[in-house]
DNA sequence: GTGAAAGCGCTAACAT
DNA sequence: ATGTTAGCGCTTTCAC
């Protein structure tokens, strides 16, 4: 049975208890082939009777290695960031790396912050999702720095990530309405300032749209990423030339909408068609499920877990758009003659 | 402007440029108090030249103190844990913590390996939600180690915790059902070995249905906390004598069998009624909004964070069992005659 | 196959 | 108000 350890142990007393030196001891943990079979379970006995574990801060100091990563996400309370943690953390553990993570709630303030903080825990490099990839001090200042990182669900062409292509995804959603005879289609969206993601789906949306010779497509900023405002839908639809579909920047918009729109006396799909972005999972849930475009989150995070390990090992590895798929739920009706 | 820094810079750099000693520079960081407003300035000035932080690696060893909780959680993906998570992050860094957080999936053997990462990576202490406080080898090595920690959502009688009632919380539920005039309720749960909340709802929905004279509650457990069973489902509402409603012991569950009663052909609140326990932000989007039992789960993540700096203080902070709210939604309706 | 010794970056007595 | 010094726990040459 382990003994009560309140002053904790170093390896220096079990090397003295197992009457070897302190570095044999590091051996044992580090690099066990190179000492004798019976070294090795000698110190082992001894370490586990004291339930010793090497101290990883003086580990880490010494050997100038932290093993862990940085994972900076506007919020993990949106279940695709939360997929995507776990995908990461997964994969990072399963190659012997610890990650920290850290939610800047879409502010530029707070994800410095959260940036700075990670830094100053010397992480060895950081995955993370900013607002704007183009001007993003953060990523300036990690670049100044030669830290390595890659960027999830953000795309650039100046920084490695790993998303969907975002722009593609749109232009098949506006397909599948536009082939249940949706042309008049509006996106929903949060401030674009704060997600080139958003902005990039508008634009797929509507070139699409234009190839296809559907209507404008008009556009919805809410305040919120994730809550649509009724009076702002109820302005829209009220207008002449209303949409009959309502393409959603996030699943969590999408969910918002289609509970107000309930608010305003309407349902989905009979008289408005609604639909999302992300796949989370809950979207399936709904009732009746959401039609929405699923990006692999678990996949986008391992998957930038991977880029950055190889980083770490001095490779580049290429940015990646994973394939994203059209789930075709029961919110997009087909079209009906003018709604009001 | 930065300098390019790729070989890190030590506090003995900075001493060097500034004039002054080593010492001196760690003062102008962790006590500026202690320094003439004209070195500290100097300092300063040159820190921000070179974009110098001091490395926390180094500090955390020679202080002892790494000013780091760890946070372990069932899964991330459940909405709950998120703001948990956020609530902890948030408080925690309020008062100059960094938190790690890992996620267990429920599975003891994960859980044993993150606290023990944990551990190594020398955290202050820990938040957790444990799937049964009284029988978690895991408490027991954090007790024999002397390491502080706090339950979150976990009741129990021998470990610090901050919680709701969860007893009380479905006795309140079933009080809503029964002033509905709902007779025979059944509760569907997750594995009850895995969850100790499940099994006091379990018990509070029980006692408080016999006080009220009600049929005794049936209980069908599914194999995921998450996803329901539709054979399992069917088999129950066939019997004779079938529940007029379904408690469901979370909120993700619960949303699960809405779905899988949909593909039966049942729905609800018309057919049958249904309701959660958990209060996630999406359940008041859900159509119609899911009736459930709303835990404060940001503050239980913060007042858990609470209690444990208190800990690390030395003091003994109460165990904590905040306040549910009974959210009726819509998913509960009138009891009607006896389905079949 | 194992030991001795130096030092990673920082802080905390203890001096002055 | 600031400097000197020792050492936190560990890894890593370099010996043997």
């Amino acid at each position: 049975m382990p003994h009560k350890n309140l002053q904790r142990l170093s390896i220096i007393d079990i090397a003295r208890d197992a009457g070897v030196s302190p570095a044999t001891v590091s051996r044992a943990f580090n690099r066990p082939d190179l000492l004798k079979a019976d070294t090795l379970q000698r110190i082992k006995a001894v370490a586990d009777e004291h339930g010793f574990r090497p101290n990883r801060v003086g580990s880490s100091l010494r050997s100038g290695s932290t093993r862990t990563l940085g994972l900076v996400l506007p919020t993990l309370r949106n279940p695709v960031f939360a997929e995507c943690f776990e995908g990461a953390e997964q994969y990072a553990h399963a190659h012997g790396y610890s990650v920290m993570v850290a939610s800047t709630s879409y502010a530029p303030a707070t994800e410095a912050a959260a940036v700075q903080s990670l830094i100053d825990h010397q992480v060895e490099g950081l995955i993370l999702t900013v607002g704007n990839p183009a001007r993003s001090s953060t990523l300036r200042t990690l670049t100044a720095q030669g830290l390595p990182y890659v960027l999830a669900y953000n795309e650039s062409a100046t920084h490695p990530f790993v998303s969907v292509d975002n722009g593609a995804a749109a232009s098949d959603m506006v397909s599948l309405l536009a082939a249940r005879g949706h042309r008049r289609i509006a996106i929903i969206s949060g401030p674009l300032t704060a997600s080139d993601r958003a902005r990039r789906r508008l634009a797929g949306a509507r070139s699409q749209a234009r190839k296809l010779g559907l209507d404008d497509v008009a556009h919805l900023p809410m305040a919120s990423h994730t809550e649509a405002d009724s009076e702002q839908l109820r302005a829209l639809l009220d207008a002449p030339q209303a949409p009959t579909a309502l393409f959603c920047s996030n699943d969590l918009l999408a969910a918002s909408v289609i509970s107000r729109l309930r608010g305003l006396g309407l349902s989905v799909p009979a008289d408005i068609s609604v639909c999302g972005f992300d796949g989370m999972t809950f979207a399936a849930l709904m009732v009746p499920p959401l039609t929405t475009i699923e990006q692999p989150s678990h996949d986008i995070g391992a998957r930038a877990c991977a880029s950055l390990l190889a980083c770490l090992q001095g490779e580049t590895p290429p940015s990646l758009r994973l394939a994203h798929r059209l789930i075709s739920g029961g919110t997009v009706a087909a079209a009906t003659s003018a709604a009001s």
